[in-house]
DNA sequence: ACCCTAGGGTGTACGGCGTACACTTGTCAA
DNA sequence: TTGACAAGTGTACGCCGTACACCCTAGGGT
């Protein structure tokens, strides 16, 4: 009886290659990337960790199934506007996505070959370039100049250092201004004003990223009205 | 009478924790950044694995040791040139040294907090604006929108499509045309001019990273000449 | 001449990982 | 009823990082 139950239970959601993406990426969604492994989800959904690989092949497909997830999150490009607007409302859909899966980038980044929904992504937004007038040529260095800010997002220096109580990092960081005086000098700008998101040595991403596209984009169409 | 000439030859050179880091380099030089581990490492020195945490205390300290070492390769700031040059010049110089060491970006990127050497290294970078007439403000923008690139490296959408023969990577590509149509587009370009070290899907990466960097560096320039 | 201490190198062991391979079990067609 | 096929299981292998207790040797204080 007891386990008739329990398989009923078991059974009343096979295992499926959606059911498993979408436990890994609720997983990594709460643990981050590196609490991603085939061992923890296998338990995480009840099952033994080689049930898996009915449904995934190896380690590196299941990534490869989670970036697609976060991918098929993007926003359609929009449409009646011109290549800017287009790129730009686009690229910002792709970052609010990543931010809702914060250990969606790192996973891109260490993935070599990119998958078909991946690869689709980018040869969209291709067009965009091309339908703006772009040149084949300029196109492709338009898409290297962009890197990973198409897939909406950038590799920063530091992550943001916060975590640590705003006058301590303050105490902190005016100690080190002799041996790294031009980072200290950024200091006094954020404590000083002290407003809005920039508290500390953080400062506001959002506004640093678009602020970087912005530039991007505008060198681009420099280029592009320049012919 | 043997055994002393063993202890001979392997005391000869203590272990060190410069002699550590210099195997590794050379061992992550010749098998990429995924063949760096504490055991392959310590059997490359002729000891036990162990051995390596009397000088390095742990992994991440050993990955630390090894971006130092090639950050470290980074020629000093040119002197006496304008802001653009001085930049320009010394990031290239750092890509030349992540070229000799290409397990060095994604190493670099896997690392949470930068080294103090890195720090260092970003804080002279800062100085370089400052003293180029950049505001505090506008040189913060900056050191985001370079992001990566400060330091020689751009994240690539693709590593280059490369090992595939020619002919034959033309011909997939002519086949994926209508799923992939844009960079479709890209095929003609570099097979039919066929002169330089754009083969197939292929293209001159240094060109492409000087492309743009130099549109980053010219944006920049246009904000700090508007003040 | 003795011991003592400290530090570098060792050996063993633990818990985690990805996954190959052989197996049971449940389902449905013939 | 049987038999094939897919889904899930169990066991095992070879990696990984590293905690911990150990040994061995060189140097210094007595």
């Amino acid at each position: 009886m007891a386990t008739k139950i329990e398989e009923a239970a078991r059974a009343r959601e096979p295992l499926t290659r959606e059911r498993i993406l979408r436990a890994a990426v609720a997983l990594a969604d709460e643990g981050g990337a590196e609490s991603i492994s085939m061992r923890r989800l296998a338990q995480e959904l009840g099952v033994v960790p080689m049930a898996l690989y009915k449904h995934v092949g190896n380690k590196d497909e299941l990534l490869d199934g989670m970036v697609d997830v976060v991918v098929a999150e993007i926003d359609a490009p929009i449409e009646d506007a011109d290549w800017k607007a287009t790129m730009r409302e686009r690229i910002l859909s792709a970052r609010r996505a990543l931010l809702r899966h914060p250990w969606a980038s790192s996973v891109l980044e260490s993935r070599g070959e990119p998958t078909p929904t991946v690869i689709a992504y980018i040869d969209s937004m291709m067009g965009v370039f091309l339908e703006g007038g772009f040149s084949i040529d300029l196109m492709h260095h338009a898409m290297h100049v962009m890197g990973s800010r198409i897939l909406g997002f950038s590799q920063e220096l530091f992550d943001d250092a916060a975590s640590m109580p705003e006058e301590e990092a303050a105490e902190v960081w005016t100690q080190l201004a002799d041996v790294y005086p031009n980072i200290a000098k950024l200091i006094p700008v954020a404590i000083g004003t002290h407003e809005g998101p920039a508290v500390g040595v953080g400062c506001d991403t959002q506004f640093e990223f678009e602020f970087g596209l912005d530039l991007v984009l505008d060198g681009l169409e420099r280029l592009r009205a320049k012919g």
